[in-house]
DNA sequence: ATAATTAGTTAGAAAGGCTAATCGTTAGAA
DNA sequence: TTCTAACGATTAGCCTTTCTAACTAATTAT
């Protein structure tokens, strides 16, 4: 039977936002430290992508370079990321993830993973791998790379 | 092939906000109006369960009551919703969403939803009934209810 | 050399979230 | 029945996140 692109656009319209709440709250409720979704992510994106500049961050999380500068600002006022400059072009930073910043960008995941998997743990197992396959082939569409989880190096 | 839970919790985690940054992203790019995405989640609410009360639609959002209260204040000041007094409970309030509160939502829908289905048009029709399955376990699993589209009416 | 482009920041506004405190209403118990 | 407890909603005050617009500094191209 046939699965037309609108009623699978239609339950992700449904679901993702509430499990994107729930990721939130999660996140939120660790502390200290509180890292959010969006700074998690700017950790986590310049701990694989050492010497990043700071469009690249912007690009990778959707945001404006000023919502990212400002965001990187918050990051480095709580030593959990470095700005240098760079002798090659001075307008492009250099950032750098911290030892601290690292090790709360492990909290933060190690703490969000844990409430999930806690949550999938009951489940039907063949839901499970449906699952699994339903967010590679979501990747591949949103994102056009065919692998997910370079991120966790 | 057993998938453990950790995996597919991985896979949400990578997945998941990278779906939800597009669906912002697009909510944003219509104007005008101009609704985010909590704004058309209470809206939505309120369209299909008319009468409610604040708290139900602060339950409904998963937000506290002020910040529910203050959301719906901007939307009645934008001639999106109403709030009424209950002569039966005079605590309670009797929110409904006017003709261009609807007519707001329907089109922040079916920009997005337009936006959604594009992006799936081109993808195995496979996937998409593995996407469509995924999205009905994750509903189960997250909010209880196995049924999808209430919302939709 | 000067103009255009690029990287990043600053400024200012709006939205969205929280907790704590308050107000009016209703329900329950002495 | 009265008085107290609980409930629904708002206000006040705070902080964060995001935007756009305007700017500075550095680099590239004409």
């Amino acid at each position: 039977m046939s699965v037309p692109p609108e009623e699978a656009a239609k339950d992700i319209f449904e679901v993702v936002p509430i499990i994107m709440r729930e990721i939130r709250s999660v996140m939120r409720s660790k502390r200290p430290p509180v890292l959010t979704v969006p700074q998690y992510r700017a950790l986590s994106f310049v701990d694989r992508n050492a010497g990043s500049s700071l469009l690249d961050v912007a690009n990778h999380l959707g945001l404006t370079p000023p919502s990212t500068s400002k965001l990187v600002d918050g990051l480095i006022g709580h030593g959990l990321m470095t700005r240098e400059e760079q002798p090659v072009d001075r307008r492009r930073l250099k950032l750098a993830v911290t030892d601290r910043g690292h090790k709360d960008m492990i909290a933060a995941r190690q703490g969000t993973l844990a409430y999930l998997t806690d949550r999938l743990r009951n489940m039907d197992e063949g839901d499970r791998e449906v699952i699994v396959r339903a967010m590679k082939a979501l990747h591949l569409v949103f994102t056009g790379n065919p692998k997910i989880g370079e991120r966790w190096g």
